[in-house]
DNA sequence: TATTACCCTACTAATCCTATAGGTAAATAG
DNA sequence: CTATTTACCTATAGGATTAGTAGGGTAATA
């Protein structure tokens, strides 16, 4: 996992927690998670283009969490941030890609190896919702 | 995973079925698994010098297991390639690594998920010897 | 209208990935 | 003993990605 996304959960986290208190600013997210501040804004806004946050902008703007926590997962935020899940592009669900030095993807043994690890990961990753993460 | 792992992983499963029949070229192995030729002579040597192969010099030299191959798994293919499995090296066994924006790790509240995580796909990945994987 | 915050473009330094080139050393065949 | 075959070693290099930084422009609010 790139350190973006590590970035992009632990902001997200960050304002699930605050959800409720209306718009927190890029600073104080930046300042309090130890993320580099500009680097933090374009990730926030990756995040709002998604549809995962909302902003305000002038005084007392910012951003805030724009659905329920309950609906937002690791596995939606990581997605977004570094692309597959899947350590095979040709075991992936949503960024499938053939591997070019396969010659039959039907008698490649090791496929079905990682068909299963990446099943495994995206269910767990699908569970863990930001309202269950920050349950503890 | 890296090509180099995928590479390196097909190279293991090439020879463990022919585990017995002597030593194979790394031309042979490159041919049929399409790997670039000089890249997967790295790849093979630094599987030796782990000592996960052998090999022989000359004529009718080549490469061959040194294990049984009930006894090497993706785990430990990928783990030498790729180094750790983990997603976030706070969470990696073998690689551990402190997240250096992280405050405290007793309280990482996403620490948890991916420590899961990694468990979970660790056992996969131990399970999967090559012995098991040419078994389909 | 001053302040505050979001939005955008371009650039860069460092690292990693995926190889390639060319030569050396050892084993074997004849 | 020579030629051939094969693994082994060193160095390098282009491209992609990562992880940012710099410097401003734009929009909303008090």
């Amino acid at each position: 996992m790139s350190k973006k996304a590590k970035y992009a959960i632990n902001a997200m986290v960050h304002l699930a927690r605050k959800h409720g208190d209306g718009p927190i600013t890029i600073r104080d997210i930046a300042e309090e998670e130890n993320i580099p501040q500009k680097f933090l804004e374009a990730i926030l806004l990756e995040l709002k283009n998604a549809g995962l946050l909302s902003s305000k902008k002038g005084k007392g703007g910012g951003y805030y969490m724009i659905k329920e926590t309950s609906e937002v997962t690791m596995a939606d935020i990581m997605r977004l941030m570094d692309g597959p899940i899947a350590l095979l592009p040709c075991v992936s669900y949503k960024h499938y890609e053939r591997c070019d030095e396969c010659k039959d993807e039907n008698t490649c043994s090791i496929r079905r190896v990682f068909f299963e690890v990446r099943n495994k990961t995206v269910d767990m990753l699908k569970e863990a919702s930001l309202d269950k993460v920050i349950q503890e």
